[in-house]
DNA sequence: AACGTAGTACTACATCTGGAGTGGTGTCAA
DNA sequence: TTGACACCACTCCAGATGTAGTACTACGTT
């Protein structure tokens, strides 16, 4: 088993790019190293097996979803009213959607999950941790709108992403854009 | 190509099958012969590819998700209330989540969709026309709430099926009951 | 400076697996 | 008798895996 872990990272996002691309069933070691751009077998150095290879993308996954603290102080500049909630459900929805890649290897990974308790047991307590990062961020920030605000805020925007990324004729463009901000009108209260 | 109509069928309901439990990856012609109970070579004769079999799934699952119209009859019974939708809901919930093969294997065909232009123009409108039907048959069933209300229910309730499907401990059993409960509440008006 | 060693990169191979498709035969019903 | 279908068996093929063998690089030793 190699240990050189610039080229495991490297390893790991193109797993993702593949899981994204060609989804679980084309997830073999040879399209991995395709992707890395690595000669062949490299893949079998570095991951002792599929489930191993799998385990480690599901952890890596949210290490580039996540934004970065910077973008995060950003964006809470100004009054904490609605109207910054409506701002960052915007930016969170077009960040995720940007990151196509991460996020549809995600779905494969929790499909995947549905089959794999080793996975399972890694993504559960990940998924859990995010969902309570966003309700604690947004109460201790100060904006308006409480615990179930923020949970059923995450409930619809993730749909509304799922639609986005595989049927984008179903909600389009501009519908998308109008449900977000229905959603934050509905569920946030106006101060 | 074999035109036998209820051995067609069969062989869908079985990939159907095959696609919650194995996902995409597994779904391969012999294995829908080893689900289906019939020889193998069957399924060959009956879709002229993989792509054609995808297609055809992609039709045939929504025949199974909707509910049957006596059922649907029998659930507006009483009071069109809030009260009425909570219960609707609750009761779409369970039936959706209950039906789990039928809607995991969804969930892989629109990432499946997201690869296949052809899968992706089958489910496109079917998922519209889904989407539209529930909005209609809530206002014109005269209950309480708006189409854009119905519609952001229609997000969170999906994602709430997806948690519970795919990493059932993030909301317990008790916690989504209570997160149906709470966007109902907050998103249908009381009379 | 020459040498040795360890860890890694790379290449190539041998093997394995499983699925696809099809031809042939049996069976049943019109 | 004929046609459509069920069933079985066989061949072919593609892709994936893991590893043996070789080359390279960096570093430490003498």
């Amino acid at each position: 088993m190699r240990q050189n872990q610039a080229r495991r990272a490297a390893l790991l996002d193109a797993a993702i790019d593949v899981l994204a691309r060609e989804g679980a069933r084309g997830l073999t070691f040879r399209a991995v190293d395709a992707q890395a751009g690595v000669p062949g077998g490299t893949a079998s150095n570095y991951f002792a097996n599929r489930d191993d290879l799998l385990t480690q993308a599901g952890t890596h996954v949210y290490e580039r979803l996540t934004p970065d603290p910077e973008t995060m102080a950003r964006s809470l500049e100004g009054p904490r009213d609605r109207e910054k909630v409506l701002q960052l459900m915007h930016e969170v929805v077009g960040r995720v959607s940007a990151y196509r890649a991460g996020y549809l290897a995600l779905l494969e990974l929790r499909l995947e999950a549905t089959r794999r308790p080793g996975l399972r047991a890694v993504l559960t307590p990940r998924i859990r941790k995010d969902v309570d990062d966003n309700v604690d961020y947004h109460l201790s920030s100060g904006l308006p709108g409480d615990a179930t605000a923020v949970t059923l805020l995450y409930l619809a925007m993730n749909w509304l992403i799922v639609e986005r990324l595989t049927l984008p004729d179903v909600f389009g463009e501009e519908q998308a854009r109008e449900l977000v901000e229905r959603a934050v009108e509905r569920l946030i209260p106006e101060v």
